[in-house]
Parts: C-alpha cells; structure tokens; sequence
RNA sequence: CGGGCUGUAGUGUAACGGUAGCACGAGUCCAUGGGGUGGAUUUAGUCCGAGUUCAAAUCUCGGCAGCCCGACCA
C-alpha cells in the first residue's frame, strides 16, 4: 500500500475531550473515526488491524470446534421475552414505524437467537456437543460510552456459545476454551489474567473474565504474585497485600480491562426457553450451555492502551496494519524497487512515498502509525544499503539490501 | 440514569448586548529535503429552537451534544 493511495491522512491535533491514548492515537493515526461517542467506523488502517485480530480469533476458536455462522442485528421481541431479556434496559430498540411499541431491538448478545436456531436441530444427545460462534457487531446503550473503543455502544464481538449433554462436558469445554482465550491474547501480545467474577446478567454463577493491566481499566482485580490467581474486587473478599488463597503469595490490587469472558451458563436459558435432548435412557433434557465473548474493537483498543509511548502505536507484528513502513526521502526510482520486492516478496508494506512531506513529518508518522518495522532510504546511505529500525527499537543501523529480507 | 462542567472554523482561543478576529491545521504553488522547514495564497465557525431586545456568540427558557464523577455494565 502506497501512502498516497490512502485516502486517510494523520492529524497532528485532537480535541481536547479525547483524553483516552487508544482514542487520541487510533484517531490521529486515521484508524478509526468517531461518528459519535462509543460509535466508531474502522478506516483502512483501523479496519486492516480489527481483521488480523478476527483471523486470530477465528482461528482459536476453530481449533477448539467452533463452527462460524453469521445471526441478524435484529432480534425480535419474541426471542427475548422468555428469558426476561426483552426489558432489560440494555438494548436499542429499533424504530418501529407503524406499531407504538418497539418490536425488535439491536442485539447485545444473542444466546436466544442461537438457541432458537438450535431447537430446529437438537433433539438426541447424538446431536451434542456442539459450539457455534460469530463475530458481529453489538449494540448497548451504555448509559455512559467512554473511553475511546473501550466502552462503545456499537462494538465489535466474537460470541461462542456451547451445547452440552451434561455439565461435565461443559466445564471440559470451558477449560479448553480458556485456554483457546489465553491463546488469543497472547498471540495479540496481551497478557491477560483468568479472574474470577460475577456473572452480572448472564447466571448467577461465579464465571471467568480475561483481564489485561491498564490504569484506564474500569475493573479493579486482585492479582496473586506467584501463581497469578486474579480475583475481581466485584465478589472478591481479598485485598492488597492479602495472601493468595491458592498459593498463598502476596496479592496486589491492579486496575484492568475485560477483554474477553467465559460463562458456564448450564441451563439457565435452556429451561425457560425450553431447549431439550433426549439422552440415552429416552428421558428429555435441558441442554447444558456456555457462551464465550471477546469483544474485536476492546481488544484492539486494550493493545494501544498497553502498547504505546509518546511518539505513537507499537503494534505487535500479528495484528499491525503493516509488517514494515517504508520511508522514501530522496531517490524515489530506487525506493519504488524496494517497495515491489517487497511486495512481490509477500511483505506487508505501507510505502511512504509521498513526495511534499519533509522527513521529520514522515518519520513522526510511522511512529504514530506504529508499523513493527520502519525502514528509509535516503542519500545518506549507499545505495546497496537500507536503513532499519524497530518501532520498539530508538536507534536505527544500515544494512545490505541482500540482507533485508533475513532481518525482517 | 443522578450530579458537575462545557458547547465559537479540523484544533486551540478572542470578541462590553453593537463589523465574528487571531494562531495552528488543511488545500494550492514555489523553495526545502534526516525528526512536524520557510514563503505566498486559499479555505472554513457562533450546536438547535424559542424568548427578551432596535440589535444576541453574549441575557432567559427548552432541547441536543460532548467530557468528567457516580450508578450501571459480557
């Protein structure tokens, strides 16, 4: 990608009242633009990066049998009203031209819909287990939308949800869905904690959120440590400095973001909405569930909060829009053939090659920006010679072009 | 949803109730070319609606929006 052909530009200035990092930098930086508070459209750059991270994602949880489908935005009265779900206060409710009373709301989550799409294909104990999950945008009105992509009223999801004969194959799944959450952060370069928590409007159990450390975190967690053991302060009776319950290591308190939870839900929507196997004794049963979230625009949002300094976004390299930057200051003839060996090479780069900016601006770019890798061609190095920087890196060294593609 | 603060150009700021101005940015052109360079030139604004007044960015009321605190919160 050619930095011309993109039809963003980075800004120097933001609003004062943009006072998170992950909003002021993915602003600047043209990833995303705000169309209102919590509501945001992914721009190129934005969007590149949202979808490195859904590949990841996506490929996690295929790994651990989940089968992608796509559900409707509307969800209609009647899926909601069994369950108790229709009045929460929680949606938006679509605008319903003829009719005083709304009857479809924007879906913030979607067991009901599942569930109902199931019924049509449960109906044995041969028929389970089974997980299925999409990755779609969500609607909450949030009472207060803060924080940059932190707290939308729109945002992106990954919501899994599974079916199970028993509980015990439940629980056998949520471990190997933690493990495939664990994954995913890890490969986003997150390091998230299993906490445990409340299970809010989801069950009345105790169930377990993905916490990543970051001071603009709305969650307060107790952290062991030694053996990592997190507590969130909402059902937890520990304190800094307590010992871990687990190991008995020194807890410290820590403020954190959710990115992802998991809620072993057993048959607290089955019951009521109805949703029955018949096991291998020909008795009926309530279906055994969990449902697994991640929200895509959080997590993208939680990398910059994490990942950052002054000048800019350090993208890791597994969901950076770019893998290098490609700076040309003088010599465009010579950076035109880098870039196309580049490319021809499989490399993802965004080619600078805009000819009326001066250096500083163009470097100042690439840090806000946050590709992993920058490199620049200028008169000052030879011309079998490239220069190389890290983005984490502060000093930059001059290597062969026959080199380049081993130091990538 | 309660409380607070605030709404003037993309950003930051001026203007006694009396001509909406400045800087930066952005666009164009020229020069420049290793950390946001210099010059010329252009562009763009009083959140919306009522009211008071000869006259409202300014005063009053009502909306709406934004930010912060709290409550809430996959």
């Amino acid at each position: 990608m050619k930095f011309t052909q993109l039809f963003t530009r980075t800004t120097r200035e933001i609003s004062a009242d943009e006072t998170a990092i992950n909003a002021q930098y993915l602003i600047r930086g043209g990833f995303v633009y705000k169309n209102s508070a919590g509501v945001y459209s992914f721009l190129p750059l934005g969007w590149r990066v949202a979808q490195k991270i859904m590949a990841i994602v996506r490929q996690e949880m295929n790994k651990i049998g989940g089968q992608e489908l796509f559900m409707p935005a509307l969800v209609e009265k009647k899926f909601l009203e069994p369950t108790g779900r229709w009045n929460l206060d929680v949606g938006f409710f679509a605008k319903s031209m003829n009719e005083k009373e709304a009857s479809f709301t924007l879906g913030w989550t979607h067991e009901e819909v599942l569930m109902a799409i199931a019924s049509r294909y449960v109906s044995s104990y041969k028929d389970l287990p089974f997980s299925a999950y999409q990755i779609q945008t969500k609607f909450r009105n949030e009472a207060r939308a803060k924080s940059g992509l932190l707290r939308g009223r729109e945002f992106m999801m990954k919501d899994l949800y599974s079916f199970h004969a028993s509980e015990a194959d439940l629980m056998d799944f949520y471990e190997r869905a933690k493990e495939a959450y664990l994954k995913i952060f890890s490969r986003v370069g997150l390091k998230a904690f299993y906490t445990l928590a409340a299970g809010g409007d989801f069950t009345a159990n105790n169930t377990h959120e993905f916490q990543v450390v970051t001071p603009i975190g709305e969650d307060t967690i107790y952290i062991c440590g030694g053996c990592e053991y997190a507590e969130n302060k909402e059902i937890s009776n520990l304190k800094a400095g307590d010992a871990c319950p687990k190991c008995q290591g020194v807890v410290r308190e820590e403020k954190s973001v959710e990115v992802g939870n998991i809620f072993p839900l057993g048959t607290k929507y089955s019951v009521p909405l109805g949703l029955e196997f018949v096991n291998q004794d020909g008795v009926k049963n309530p279906v055994v569930m969990g449902s697994y979230g991640i929200g895509i625009s959080r997590l993208m949002a939680t990398i910059v909060e994490v990942m950052n300094d002054p000048k800019g976004i350090l993208w890791p390299e597994s969901v950076a829009p770019f893998k290098v930057h490609l700076i040309s200051l003088e010599q465009p003839e010579r950076v035109e053939k880098i870039y196309q060996r580049l490319v021809e090479d499989g490399v993802e780069v965004l080619y600078d090659n805009r000819d009326d900016k001066t250096a500083g601006e163009k470097f100042a770019d690439a840090d806000l920006i946050g590709c992993p890798i920058r490199l620049v061609v200028s008169r000052k190095i030879a011309e079998d010679e490239i220069e190389i920087r890290r983005r984490s890196e502060s000093a930059a060294r001059v290597i062969h072009l026959n080199d380049l593609a081993a130091s990538l």
